[in-house]
RNA sequence: GGGCAAUUAGCUCAGCGGGAGAGCGCCUCCCUCACACGGAGGAGGUCACUGGUUCGAAACCAGUAUUGCCCACCA
């Protein structure tokens, strides 16, 4: 009896996840199935997680990553690899505070109420609380991290790395500090690096401003553009270019600031477009990236007229206290009254907003901490142009050049008090400023009295280290030493610079070899109309909710299946459906397939492959299919094509194995053929679902392990289970040709038969199949076989292959053979003229292309001569059914 | 301003030099003892446009148009 094999009584009908993925799960975990060892004697694959927000849950962009990379994990696992999947999160900086200090708000509390101190141990506790969750939502969607080894971008290892890093990066004068124009956020109240400001087109307006001549030389005045008049009050000069015809002569005047009425000099700088608006440009050295440049070109003063909040300040005069936009307004509104304002312009221009909390990003002077990023970029490059890291799909390797290429220094302070704190002392005595590991004593001028810089640094900075610090760095680590470099980054397009590109230029400065082999990079998730998904779009779709709904396998297959290279994905429940019944598909092909087994002894040996007694056509030919579909699926893996490979295992189990061979196995499992054909059909059945559940494993492993103990298969869980191995067989090409062959003529039969609407079941139709040329012998052994296998499964019913070709049938013509169908008075003789009139036109036209290629001298001559062949046999063919065909026209007619 | 991608059936997309494919949707028939979350059959397309390369182009090249995305110191 079918030894350990379930009983399919105790199968659900269909297939419900329920309960079975935790099962599975907590028994990997038991099992300690996702562990990585670095002892191991085995070839290391390893991936690091992009580590998500502690504040985050998980969202369908998580979804995706993890389980590509779970799939990829658990293929290499099988494979043979030693894999470590490093999990881990991220604490995130701006986004946590914000949560945190928007869960005090609730208790009226600010953060600046609270202290420094009191509210990191608040984040801490939070952390503690909640910052578990998206773990335990990785682990629902299956990922198959080794867990021991979580880690947290703030925990004491990966502090330390953060400090040593800037440490050395500070002593090799690749960070240095200084007071610069930088992108601040008034709500943060922080700097931001330029990639954490989100550029968007905003319908706004040029204001052109009169600044009038204050030298007591002739002329009125120079008009200017403006797109922030609230600016003006801290204009220092006004700027032409040194080659502009039209206003070099402005040069060296002076005029009045209008409201202000402080007289500033006209200078010439190259910065200026001289095609620009009228040619002369307004610099405020305070509050414009490019006049700030322009200022210290010419060492103009810079007056800050906006504070870190974003409102006017003392220099402002009496527009002090007023928000930056009323001030605009208000400002506007006297240039108008002083005559100043000639004109007002609706124009689009793109305006910087926070990429945390969406507030339009203020141009601020302050003191920040800059990584000198160019000097690094060149090695960076150079490693991604001489194949060290690959981009797939390769179209990203351009983007990440052109924005190396054109890399500026990054801005790493944070005015944030949850982040890695500076390891920086400045001295309130002598001013100097100590970088050191340790916590100092003293400066270098003897003094104690020493602060530490108040700032923190971008989360980013500690996320470019995660590759090494993750694995013990800077400790010198067995992890280190088998695991790094990854193999494998997989990580969607929108952080290649933030994070990717970081990565890559640490890993490279730290530990002199690239963090990754190969960066997978995914494209995003949208909604089904390709509608970025977000909260207030409302067109969110919670994984969990849909875990909870079809089950993690679902969405992994569906997310999986709609993944193709470099294509953004568009998803939606119903999406998610398809693939839900295809679960469904596999479950209940097992079903069947148990049930036959169950009178089969428990421990099968393999099929031989051609040569095994007892197999028929479809057996050899699922065999070979197996093979191949295993070389194809290995292949697609191996190549990050995930959509495709989804899709293969799709199309064969349902298009291949269950419309066709188990349609076909079924007069031998249920014994007709006689107890060796039950046996040999039962030992490919059991083995090809072996194999299936193998391949599908890592893209559905819980179906697949509740299936594998189903079968009982045995050797422990599927995921430890080998990989299965390609194996083709002598004549298992003739066994796929063969295949298809019947299968054209069986669907040439159903064709038939709906047409002349003769209820399947009910009759079989009689049909004879006659090879064409009767001096051709080859196949026939064969087809005879097929045509007894085609009457077993109730397609047909044979008359005898030499019996006279009926009077009145319909002929259709496949390879070698002719099908004839005496159809009785069961069609419409009517309709079934107008077909064949039809389809001779359709002969017609196709035979005179052909005729016309061949008669085509140069195509004769160059194109490959089989394609030529084959030209010529489609015109042979193409002449004779036609002639068939006109016979059968005439004996309708005649009736 | 620079760059990248896309444009093929009603929808979502494969195909990337030898005469158009899948899934969903639609229509017809069938609850056949694995599965109606199923089975069988069918209808439906100037492959965005214009040139070029080629014996041959949906595919390669150039340009145009439309859409989406990324980058940029567009006062």
């Amino acid at each position: 009896m079918g030894a350990g094999r379930m009983n399919v009584e105790d199968m659900a009908k269909s297939y419900e996840p329920g309960p079975i993925e935790d099962k599975w799960y907590a028994k990997w975990i038991e099992d300690g199935i996702f562990k990585a060892d670095p002892n191991r004697d085995k070839p290391p694959f390893s991936i690091v997680i992009p580590p998500p927000n502690v504040t985050g849950s998980l969202h369908l962009g998580h979804a995706l990553d993890n389980t590509l990379q779970d799939i990829l994990c658990r293929a290499k696992r099988m494979l043979g690899f030693n894999v470590l999947w490093m999990p881990g999160t991220d604490h995130a900086g701006i986004a946590t505070q914000n949560v945190v200090e928007r869960s005090l708000m609730k208790d009226g509390v600010s953060r600046h109420e609270l202290g420094r101190e009191a509210f990191v141990e608040r984040v801490w506790a939070w952390k503690e609380e909640y910052g578990s969750r998206i773990i335990g939502q990785l682990r629902k969607l299956g990922a198959s991290c080794d867990w021991d080894r979580e880690r947290f971008t703030m925990d004491g290892g990966l502090s330390r790395a953060v400090r040593r890093v800037f440490v050395e990066l500070y002593n090799k004068d690749l960070i240095y500090r200084g007071k610069y124009l930088i992108n601040w956020c008034p709500r943060c109240l922080t700097a931001l690096s330029d990639l954490e400001v989100e550029h968007r087109e905003l319908e706004g307006r040029f204001y052109s401003v009169l600044y009038r001549f204050a030298d007591g030389g002739g002329g009125d005045g120079i008009t200017v553009v403006t797109t922030r008049p609230e600016t003006i009050l801290g204009d220092t000069a006004i700027a032409v270019h040194p080659r502009d015809e039209r206003n070099r002569h402005l040069a060296g005047r002076r005029v009045s600031v209008p409201i202000t009425g402080r007289v500033i000099p006209v200078i010439e700088d190259n910065m200026v477009d001289p095609e620009f608006g009228t040619g002369a440009v307004k610099i405020t050295p305070a509050h414009d990236p490019n006049d700030f440049l322009v200022g210290a070109r010419h060492g103009l003063e810079s007056i800050q007229v906006i504070d870190a909040h974003g409102v006017m300040s003392d220099e402002a005069g009496t527009y002090k206290g007023l928000d930056r936009f009323e001030a605009r307004r208000a400002i506007t509104e006297e240039l108008k009254n002083l005559g100043a304002l000639p004109a007002v312009d609706g124009r689009k221009h793109s305006v910087g907003h926070c990429y945390r909390c969406n507030t339009i990003i203020e141009p601020y002077l302050s003191e920040q901490w800059f990584v000198r990023a160019q000097s690094l970029a060149k090695a960076d490059i150079e490693a991604v142009r001489a194949g060290a890291i690959r981009f797939v799909p390769e179209q990203w390797t351009q983007t990440y050049y052109q924005w190396m290429e054109n890399i500026r220094d990054w801005c790493i302070s944070r005015q944030l008090w949850w982040g890695h704190r500076i390891p920086a002392w400045h001295c309130a005595d002598c001013g100097e400023t100590t970088v050191s590991l340790e916590t100092p004593i003293s400066c270098k001028c003897g003094s104690a009295n020493l602060t530490q810089d108040e700032d923190v640094l971008d989360t980013w900075f500690s996320s470019a280290l995660w590759p090494f610090s993750t694995m013990g760095w800077p400790d010198d680590t067995d992890a280190l030493r088998v695991f790094y470099p990854t193999s494998v980054l997989v990580t969607g397009f929108d952080i290649i610079f933030f994070w990717v590109a970081r990565m890559i230029m640490m890993g490279l400065e730290f530990m002199g070899r690239e963090p990754f082999r190969d960066v997978y990079i995914h494209a995003l998730v949208r909604d089904e109309h390709g509608q970025k998904m977000s909260k207030s779009r409302g067109n969110v779709i919670d994984p969990l909710v849909i875990i909870d709904k079809y089950g993690a396998d679902a969405l992994r297959l569906t997310l999986t299946a709609l993944t193709l290279q470099g294509r953004d994905i568009f998803m939606s429940e119903s999406r998610i459906e398809t693939y839900r019944f295809f679960l469904n598909k596999l479950w209940n092909a097992s079903r069947f397939a148990l049930m036959n087994l169950a009178d089969a002894p428990g421990d099968i040996a393999p099929p031989g492959g051609g040569d095994e007694p007892h197999l028929r056509l479809h057996d050899r030919w699922i065999i070979a299919r197996v093979s191949d579909v295993t070389s194809e699926m290995t292949r697609l893996l191996e190549g990050y094509f995930f959509g495709e490979a989804a899709r293969l295992m799709y199309d064969f189990v349902w298009n291949e194995l269950c419309d066709w061979y188990l349609e076909m196995s079924k007069p031998a499992l249920r014994g007709d053929e006689g107890p060796c054909r039950k046996a040999a059909s039962q030992k490919v059945l059991y083995h090809v679902f072996r194999d299936v559940l193998k391949l599908l494993h890592p893209i559905i492993p819980f179906v697949t392990e509740e299936l594998w103990e189903a079968f009982a298969y045995g050797g422990g869980i599927i995921g430890r289970g080998e990989w299965p191995v390609a194996k083709s067989y002598a004549g298992a090409e003739s066994a796929e040709r063969d295949m298809a062959f019947l299968r054209d003529i069986v669907r040439a039969i159903r064709n038939l038969r709906a047409e002349v609407k003769l209820p399947p079941q009910k009759a079989a139709p009689m049909v004879s199949l006659r090879l064409k040329d009767p001096d051709k012998t080859a196949p026939v052994r064969e087809n005879c076989d097929m045509v007894k296998l085609l009457a077993k499964v109730g397609e047909i019913e044979l008359s005898p292959l030499d019996a006279p070709k009926p009077a009145k049938s319909i002929a259709t013509v496949t390879a070698d053979w002719e099908l004839f169908f005496p159809v009785g008075g069961m069609m419409d003789v009517g309709r079934e003229i107008a077909r064949f009139e039809e389809e001779i036109k359709k002969l017609d036209a196709e035979m005179k292309r052909v005729s016309g290629k061949l008669a085509n001298e140069n195509f004769i001559q160059r194109a490959p001569a089989e394609v030529v062949e084959k030209e010529r046999t489609a015109l042979a063919e193409g002449e004779a059914r036609k002639r068939r065909i006109e016979e059968n026209l005439e004996g309708l007619r005649r009736q």
